[in-house]
DNA sequence: CTGTTAGCGCATTCAC
DNA sequence: GTGAATGCGCTAACAG
């Protein structure tokens, strides 16, 4: 139509020089007459060529919350699968600062086209990002985001509203003089997961605001053998309490303990994720509630930016995604099993 | 790999007869061996064709129901824009049965490649099936289902969970002595909606399980023009309601009488669906939650199905698929909005 | 019944 | 700078 051949255009598509500006023109005022589209899937097709991609997070456990992040990856891989991916996990310890560094160092020797990033160590991920970015080599975060990185998107939720709509479901469900206690994990590693940080901070300027910040009482849960013991013993020094909380995925714990006190329905459990140990315990009643942020959907979006990004440098770098929070009991839980889009 | 041509192993994936036994199982051997996978976009890039869809629910007003779901078919259509599909809709007056009769005769007068149907009345959706069943015409439900049809696909939300999960949410919350307020709308049509009927036998079952079945009184609310006078007389009537709750998406309605009567904050207020009149009360404060189902992925997973139908006898027919239902609030609302994956 | 050929949108290679 | 040729997975049309 513009009386120039397929190589001409080609070149002009991907900007890749060598283009007479009269000839750029004339082209591109064809391509946006006739609403020209890229095809990523005839252009994998054509390249014929395989993506190497790197997934790091922290090790994901059947059943648990790492293990949905990788499910949507492979959904992603399925989906896209027209287009040759070869994934290579390496997984390093979440509560070993030493492990991540050499993970992320091994990584960093790697050749590959992308990587998908969980973090959790600022630091050291920031390191990886500096020799990923001088490599030229795309990123894409899940789960957390991490200051002064240029990862190509990120998919996340937004923690501070997390714990705000915790608060939110609190405050609905409060009863007159009844308290709420938070169990915390004492963390193995001195740096507390920002993650729950960033929860803690939302649920805590949320019950402030609404004046209940009084009603909220703390325990410390070890990571050692006596921790039922323990959390049983915060619970009958605290009569009153009728929801118990936990900001992260470890609710289950604290399940069993009120199972073993036969606590079940007097306390409300309300946790987070979606991890197997959490479902049977919402199943049983041990947890009322659990929040979820949609881990596969972090996956599979994952995915689908850097097949996007590489095969046509689409839109700008540095998109940060907030996924929605959802709230899973009983009822609705059967229906939130691996939907990703149906 | 066979020794058979690319001319047979066409024949022999799309089961178009003509190929000796022999040949078949040699094939069939190689496409288990080497995994063999259809793509789905060079097929059509092959295929040239383009296809003719209709898309027939009831009518969308902006910022409703319906929207949303036009919304998952339009994002659906961009991320398969390399199959040519030109949409073609036929909205019916979904309290008016003679109007969606003739909008069902109009559609099986037409020649199409498949139907998207969002159901209202049975007997006229089931009459236009068995038309499209005889032509061979393929077509897939949306937000609700219909016995004795014989659709590829439906995308749909278990209303009973639905009612249960709102149920769930209702005991959780309730104080001592305080009574729930259901408004049910006066219907136009002599038939109540189906969807609202099995939400309402959810909640009433729910509630009755959990010995609430008598903290639950109702109230008829007109589609006249003193609707508010009407619900704040009801309202005024049951000093004790702590929670008032909608099964449709008009939550906003009774929205509108509690901000008239002060009563924002006093009466916990839940409705459904996210429709942007729905959406400015949660935003104010006069709607207390929405229990939503995902319309815009119904929409997205009905194109999506249909071209997988049409491009590769996939799977079976008569899937039925229950899409999450989710809970939304002032917190979790601003991520809530157009996410189908990401 | 089976193989050949042409062509879809796209990208690479190479000659001019 | 530019175009022509080739090939990717796939399908339709046709020849045998």
């Amino acid at each position: 139509m513009a009386g120039v051949s397929a190589g001409t255009v080609d070149r002009i598509l991907h900007s890749r020089g060598n283009v007479s500006e009269a000839k750029r023109q004339a082209v591109e005022a064809v391509l946006n007459k006739v609403g020209y589209k890229f095809n990523i899937h005839t252009s994998a097709v054509s390249l014929k060529r395989g993506y190497h991609f790197i997934v790091t997070t922290p090790l994901a456990g059947e059943g648990e919350y790492w293990a949905s992040v990788s499910a949507g990856i492979h959904e992603a891989l399925e989906e896209y699968s027209d287009i040759q991916i070869l994934p290579d996990y390496f997984p390093y310890d979440q509560f070993d600062e030493k492990s991540c560094r050499s993970v992320f160092d091994t990584i960093s020797k790697q050749e590959a086209d992308g990587v998908i990033i969980g973090p959790t160590f600022r630091k050291e991920t920031l390191a990886l990002c500096r020799k990923l970015d001088k490599k030229g080599i795309p990123y894409v975060f899940v789960d957390a985001d991490i200051e002064g990185a240029h990862p190509v998107a990120s998919y996340t939720v937004d923690q501070h509203s997390c714990g705000a709509f915790l608060g939110r479901m609190l405050m609905a469900g409060l009863h007159e003089g009844k308290t709420i206690l938070l169990f915390r994990s004492e963390r193995r590693s001195e740096e507390r997961s920002s993650n729950t940080l960033a929860r803690e901070k939302g649920l805590m300027d949320f019950l402030q605001e609404q004046g209940l910040g009084n009603q909220l009482v703390q325990a410390i849960v070890p990571q050692t053998e006596d921790a039922e013991e323990i959390i049983l013993d915060a619970l009958n020094r605290h009569p009153d309490v009728q929801y118990a909380i936990v900001l992260n995925s470890r609710g289950h714990v604290i399940a069993s303990a009120i199972k073993q006190g036969q606590l079940t329905g007097k306390i409300q459990l309300i946790g987070f994720d979606l991890t197997r140990k959490n479902v049977e315990c919402l199943l049983d009643g041990s947890i009322a509630a659990l929040l979820c942020q949609r881990p596969q959907l972090q996956g599979f979006s994952a995915i689908r930016r850097l097949i996007s990004w590489l095969l046509y440098h689409s839109k700008e770098k540095n998109e940060r995604h907030f996924l929605p929070i959802d709230l899973v009991v009983k009822e609705n839980l059967p229906y939130y099993r691996e939907v990703i889009r149906g």
